[in-house]
DNA sequence: GGCGGTATCATACGAACGTTTGAAGGGAGT
DNA sequence: ACTCCCTTCAAACGTTCGTATGATACCGCC
């Protein structure tokens, strides 16, 4: 089984398939960008909805994965919270494709697939757990622990997903890292600001800045 | 000029071109949904592109006026930006396509309208400059507003745009008042939260970088 | 040298695409 | 009754779509 050009379709169709969606993204573009024959998905795939299924899969899966990671860190509910944030701006900075093939199955009149409902799920579920830890051992404010999970994870999903138009809308390049740097710093004082009870005096010893 | 048949068209492209993005809603497909001729299109607009355009007008033109009005009521800065989120709640539950053709169109290779860009300019820049207004007065945390102002933003947004998937993901259905009512709370209360300058006497905080 | 299986190739197919065309309605003004 | 002009209509155009097909190229192994 030769692997390089199954490897390429996969680049190519995340790329086409982020960016103009299942129906937009033409089998003939995916195999020229790919160096390939026209035939190539067929053969290699079955059909172009598999290959999608590749894409969606070669995403989703290692975001998950990162994510899941990042909770298992140490420090406070909060401390662990900024580093699911921190985590999930490094996965999308990484791979912009993620949100934009979201974006396309959400709106499509397709079903979601399995794997990206339960991804889903399954963040904005640990999210809430660690927002509820907080909540139990006082640092993190009463609320629905779920809703603000959304508010909290709605920021870098935008975020991401509004590059281009922040670019062009207000000149902000999110190529260059020191904005990168700047964005997720805001993003982060803003979500501890939003989730803390009160001024974080309490678990504030050492100095988050990167 | 018969205007029915404009409107329909135009009411039919809104949901059309949200859903399936420009390539995506056939011509077909809009005036079999908008009950007229397949001709009309090219009839009444000359094209689809300049069906498109208008479609694009009559969702933004409105959310831009009903956006600056929120920001001149009264009250308090972090006031005028709780009205500002609640209009934009109101805004998006009422035309859930304005985001979803926002989307579509920074994701395609089509430049972005000029009114576009220019809308999402005032927009952030209303609420940065409440924000500024609001730290000249002591009742807003430092950071940067702009920044900050894109926080805001991309909550209301998000949750919009991701609201089919809250309903199958975490069974969220935004269709029901009492849903919605929590979430704009649960929004408001972040946001302000996120705002507030609080007790927070450490204050070493914000994100400068040199 | 020849063979079998995998991979790539050019080509063909019917369907759907946006737009064009010319004819047929249909109501107001004379 | 007749003419206009605006609107609607069915049909056809060339193009592009996803997939299927059969031929060709490559390569380890008898």
């Amino acid at each position: 089984m030769n692997d390089t050009t199954r490897e390429s379709l996969v680049r190519a169709g995340r790329e086409l398939f982020a960016r103009h969606g299942f129906d937009g993204a033409s089998v003939r573009a995916i195999t020229r960008q790919a160096g390939t024959n026209l035939g190539a998905i067929t053969y290699h795939f079955g059909s172009k909805q598999a290959l999608f299924e590749a894409v969606a899969a070669s995403l989703v899966q290692p975001a998950r994965e990162r994510l899941q990671a990042a909770t298992r860190g140490p420090g406070t509910p909060l401390d662990r919270i900024e580093a699911m944030v921190r985590a999930f701006f490094e996965i999308l900075f990484e791979h912009p494709e993620l949100p934009q093939l979201m974006v396309h199955v959400m709106l499509s009149s397709s079903p979601v697939p399995e794997v990206g409902l339960r991804t889903m799920q399954a963040n904005v579920g640990l999210l809430a757990s660690l927002i509820r830890e907080g909540q139990e051992d006082g640092s993190v404010r009463p609320g629905d622990p779920q809703l603000m999970a959304l508010s909290v994870a709605a920021q870098p999903l935008w975020l991401a997903l509004a590059r281009r138009m922040l670019r062009e809308g207000i000149a902000l390049d999110l190529k260059e890292p020191e904005t990168r740097t700047d964005l997720v710093a805001s993003v982060v004082t803003f979500v501890r600001a939003a989730l803390s009870v009160q001024a974080e005096s309490a678990g504030a010893e050492h100095p988050e800045i990167d």
